[in-house]
DNA sequence: GAAGAATTCAAACAAATGTTTTAAGCTGTC
DNA sequence: GACAGCTTAAAACATTTGTTTGAATTCTTC
């Protein structure tokens, strides 16, 4: 027989007062608590007692709530994956509406860098769950392939038919790898920012997020360019 | 009283015959058992009694000669490290001796590639402890910043007065971005080519290394030209 | 306010963790 | 062969792990 989880049921009954400190009902308080500390310590680095204690609930709540530790590490992910994934998507759209579907190639760079980072801008939450998703790239806690298919496939084929139609004349084959190169340096860029600054390096300067984008976007277009020249000549 | 631990000590002996199969004293056994196992469950999801029953040795082996599973960790990762990013530095300093100290952008940067991804090149070896490196990079199991210190800073000057000497007309404020760009798209097309791989992700092509290096030469060479164009104007 | 459901709690579970201990085995030297 | 030193071995160490239990408490509903 399959058992249900409780939801927070917030939505229904919303009588509960937030506690300010311990705000809000245990089911929220243990999801907030767990995506903090997964991603500081990792899903085999954080254990049950330290989710229940750092939440102010029972040891229990984790398995009456969420039907055992994995689960909570599941449900963490998806609440925040999928949105993020669609935030970037949907600012590709807006940008191929607003340009008649034939944007200016910077335009569509710095949407779609704006897109990718902006979901991380708010500093607390943000290098908290990027550091999960980094994770999650490395060794996959997730059922199946979850973080693959519903994060990497749909947002680089959003950008791949974005860059296609805002250069007419580029080789096709060669998209797939600039989408690449595009992503790669926006997730280093957020990388190395978090990595860098727990290691005080003072040998490597800090970066405003904002100068970044602006490079990488007029980095690519050149990039880009490169290609679309070719094929044109 | 500090205990010292013993090495393998196979340039002094050499006494013992190098049994097929599990091959070489214990010592290196546990060594290579280590990098496989933490690069494939990371360090807390493997356990002394993996690594043992692994490198068929006795659970006591790790502490005797390591002096416990954490010090057993950086014993693996200080083996590889240091030598690879020597490799890195010195196929740089090859370059620009072989030009005069001006080599050509594109030169440098295909050695620089090169440099980057071939320690990683021998397949079994390579994803193995690229993926320790990134876990490295996400969360340290190492002491203080060694892998900051010792891997990422030197890495990235010898690259910085290297393009700087390459490109006489940029402007160096600039410079450390564009290092950052490269090295962004050297660690996402290793980290993609592993992750994409078990997921098998039918949407998503697979690319030969060499023409992702030469894609990515191509690339950051035309994102470079566009900073020195500018600057010379 | 009483019945019944939902939640919280402390305690206990078996299994797994890293480390230590103590004894046995091995190797080379005299 | 006996002694010494290094290496391996099995067992036990104390913790910690995720999960379950069953009773206590709180909340909801009538």
């Amino acid at each position: 027989m399959k058992q249900v989880f409780k939801d927070s049921g917030v939505a229904i009954s919303e009588k509960k007062k937030t506690i300010e400190g311990n705000a809000g009902p245990v089911r929220d308080r243990l999801l907030d608590t767990a995506e903090r500390l997964f991603s500081e310590h990792g899903f085999e680095g954080t254990s049950v007692r330290d989710l229940a204690s750092a939440a102010g609930c029972n040891i229990a709540s984790v398995n009456y709530y969420f039907g055992g530790k994995e689960k909570l590490y599941e449900e963490v992910l998806r609440r925040h994956l999928i949105p993020m994934t669609d935030i970037r998507i949907a600012s590709i759209d807006k940008v191929m509406a607003q340009s008649n579907g034939k944007p200016e190639l910077e335009v569509l760079l710095r949407a779609f860098a704006n897109a990718f980072i902006e979901p991380l801008a708010d500093e607390a939450r943000a290098s908290r769950f990027m550091k999960l998703m980094a994770r999650e790239m490395i060794d996959s806690n997730l059922p199946s392939d979850m973080f693959v298919k519903d994060v990497i496939i749909p947002t680089m084929t959003a950008m791949r038919t974005g860059l296609v139609k805002a250069c007419p004349g580029l080789d096709e084959s060669k998209v797939p790898l600039i989408v690449h190169s595009v992503i790669g340096q926006l997730v280093h860029a957020v990388h190395s920012e978090r990595m860098l600054e727990q290691a005080k390096a003072a040998d490597i300067p800090k970066f405003e997020l904002a100068k970044v984008i602006e490079h990488i976007v007029k980095f690519s277009a050149a990039g880009i360019r490169a290609y679309a020249r070719e094929k044109s000549e």
